[in-house]
DNA sequence: GGAGTCATGTAACACGTTACATGATTTA
DNA sequence: TAAATCATGTAACGTGTTACATGACTCC
């Protein structure tokens, strides 16, 4: 059901599905993203819902495009989403599941597997800082930001404080990789002089 | 294809379908879940590959259970599930995703909904605590625990860092939800002598 | 004119959830 | 004997992914 009201608050301008992939990529690809084969019905399924309509219009360097723009019922559910409180989704996480078993490996294989993910963790953790570079959070940089409207301001913050969500998600993996790699070099309990 | 080596994983004793949607319930519910409607299918699925075994056998409280045992097929499955590395899955962080688009609402609207989220998760890591506390990390308290086999405190280990796993998501969720609570405060920007 | 990108879609399949169906055994 | 729990399943539906189909337009 999710899909449906997120792709009504990124309509807050009009845009094509064509568009709203290219921003799932750029943006919000860090805690969530859909492909165009799901984005394109789920776009005609709003319209004809009558959440959303759309218009063609020429493109400036390619073929028409259909560009969406939302409806004051669209506006109205979109808020009631957002009113029925946080969804917290039931986490599936499958690096987590598959320590559980690990003991079936050596422990040198165990620590390989922790340092994999410890590295993959590293390389996300730095794009999505040198991502989030481009957006200082208000009141670091004082007067370096200036909004044109108190709105403007609020939006600008929750988009900050949703990027700092996933930076703090990969710090904390980042320290559990290390704690693990600790504990299982420690359980191996192996007479330190030899 | 995880819920199929997840259900090899936890056959390491012989067990049935329903001994299975247990043991989710009870330990490994916080990365992890799978309805009987689910694991039922999966569970033939995987005899009808060769992976496991059933025998029908009466039970102590009950009608007769099918329980299943792993084969060496299902071993060598599980194994290279193991070692083709950490699968890290595409997150999809529903409260995450609303608040891009918090800003439809007031800024009340807004704390109450961040204050919501901190609450739940508040609620969710007392209960991990709880629960993590008949599982103290080796070496937290020396000589206190007792293993049988180098395998089995190696096993131990794991299920311990899987539980501080989630004890770490749980807390930077904490630690993000205050930062942003203040955060919000802060950008409605009233002066404070009103 | 061919490659690459822009742009929109459908079809088949895999995974997950909810609801429903069935029946045995235990406990009050 | 009725309710609760144990125990195994099927059916319908919703969501998400991969593969395929189609055509316009641009740049070389």
């Amino acid at each position: 059901m999710s899909l449906q009201h997120i792709l009504l608050g990124m309509l807050e301008k009009p845009a094509s599905g064509y568009d709203l992939k290219r921003e799932f990529e750029y943006s919000l690809n860090n805690f969530w993203n859909a492909e165009l084969a799901q984005i394109y019905p789920t776009l005609n399924k709003l319209e004809q819902g009558g959440y959303i309509k759309s218009k063609m219009t020429p493109s400036a360097n390619g073929p028409k495009r259909k560009v969406y723009r939302r409806l004051k019922k669209g506006e109205e559910s979109l808020i009631e989403w957002l009113q029925q409180g946080p969804v917290v989704p039931k986490s599936r996480i499958d690096y987590a599941a598959q320590m559980c078993f690990l003991s079936a490996l050596s422990t040198t294989q165990q620590l390989e597997f922790i340092q994999k993910l410890e590295r993959d963790t590293q390389k996300r953790l730095r794009k999505l800082e040198e991502f989030s570079a481009q957006y200082p959070l208000p009141g670091d940089e004082p007067q370096s930001e200036h909004f044109a409207t108190p709105e403007e301001k609020n939006s600008y913050t929750l988009q900050v404080l949703v990027i700092h969500h996933g930076l703090l998600r990969l710090k904390a993996l980042l320290e559990w990789c290390r704690m693990s790699a600790s504990c299982i070099m420690l359980s191996e309990n192996k007479p330190l002089n030899q």
